[in-house]
DNA sequence: CGGGATCTTGAGCTCAATCAATAAACGTGG
DNA sequence: CCACGTTTATTGATTGAGCTCAAGATCCCG
């Protein structure tokens, strides 16, 4: 189950410049006297919230991974984003809206509960938290668009190898922990187990990829860039 | 070209109750003196901003449909949304970022143009404008987030029905306007002409749709639903 | 070391893309 | 209003990418 580990001390928060709160003036933090919100663990595959359940409560992802997925009534399903450290997410009943999908740890996590209401709240007196969520909303559209473009106008090994260049971005040709499974790869790149297995193989013989202990690094970045533009001039 | 069509008089448009302005009240509009966006017509095929163009203004859409797509090096494009009025959209100046897709109408349409600068000042001094913005973003992503499912996870047939079915819901039974060609439902979808017009020939055969002048009218709902979830338990 | 899960690889098949040829709809100007 | 050309849609034939089914291989954990 779920733990309670605390109460958050959002002075003294490591990961607050990265939370929704990191433009907001430390001593302005200090005024807010009712504002702690509890701290909570979730161990790998049990769900923080669930598709339809009641949106009263936002999370701050403060360590770890974290999943969210939405499933066909047959039981076909799509990750729809993959969350990292201060990360927000479950803000649906800030529009009065249940949840629209199921956030599932990929790794042992840490997030910080923040109701609704008291969200709502602070945001309302302090125009830096505004900001910063919108912000956030705009830029999380930006990437929906994006992996719209990557779902309905890519082929499989296109999709696969843009994945890859981009999970890879930030560790510029060293090691990238790849904490996903063949199928969950395939859940959001909206492909099957195989295909994923089958280029991934490919790509290790090629030499252009290597992999090792869920973690995985570019060897050749032009030949996977080849590889996501397979048919011509990208 | 694009017309300026003149000065608009918030305080009697007619479509702002369905405007980011809707929850405004009629005599804070009123009190609002240098507010006059500028409404501004564009013809079909008229791009109203292009993917990469530095964002400065916003738009709301008053009259007509707009496409939002973006576009592959290759020529690939997938439309991401089709705007209705009252819809929002060219707000990523707002997150500092240029446009992330290209705006282009589907019928000759009427914008009213929003500098993002002014838009702000408003915003910060009308907490409503906020909050409609906020809800409206979430909703945003919420349908970015189906279609995610929808183009990940769905077959073709599937695809093809549950959009009718969500295109046609407003008016139950009767004949809705459905302005997009062939090509650009497969662009909406992730499919080829030929794939869209083969289904929708064979369910016009089937006696599920029917088809006019650019108008569709559903007669048989369970007939298109079945095809929306093939195989098996939806 | 054993056994469950995950991954790989192969073979065959199916759905949708591609290629190609009409057919229908539309707009334009006579 | 009709003839013409252009665009858009339909339909068929064929191909091929990726799915499905199946059998091993590898990894991982107790």
């Amino acid at each position: 189950m779920s733990n309670i580990k605390g109460r958050g001390h959002c002075q003294t928060c490591q990961i607050r410049h990265l939370s929704i709160f990191a433009q907001l003036p430390v001593n302005r933090l200090a005024e807010i006297q009712g504002f702690q919100p509890s701290v909570v663990t979730y161990a790998v595959d049990e769900t923080v919230y669930h598709q339809g359940d009641v949106s009263a409560t936002a999370f701050t992802l403060r360590k770890g991974l974290v999943k969210l997925i939405k499933t066909l009534p047959n039981g076909r399903t799509q990750i729809v984003r993959v969350l990292r450290t201060g990360d927000l997410f479950g803000f649906d009943g800030f529009a009065g809206e249940s949840y629209n999908h199921t956030a599932i740890p990929l790794s042992d996590i840490e997030v910080c509960r923040l109701p609704l209401g008291e969200l709502m709240e602070l945001k309302k007196q302090n125009p830096e938290i505004e900001n910063t969520m919108m912000r956030r909303w705009i830029q999380h559209l930006r990437e929906a668009e994006d992996m719209m473009l990557e779902l309905g106008a890519k082929k499989a090994a296109e999709r696969l190898a843009s994945f890859l260049i981009r999970w890879c971005e930030n560790s510029n040709g060293g090691w990238s922990p790849l904490p996903l499974s063949r199928g969950e790869i395939g859940e959001l790149l909206g492909l099957t187990i195989e295909t994923v297995s089958r280029f991934l193989s490919d790509w290790k013989r090629q030499g252009f990829i290597n992999e090792q202990r869920g973690s995985i690094q570019i060897e050749d970045i032009a030949g996977l860039r080849k590889a996501a533009c397979s048919s011509g001039s990208c």
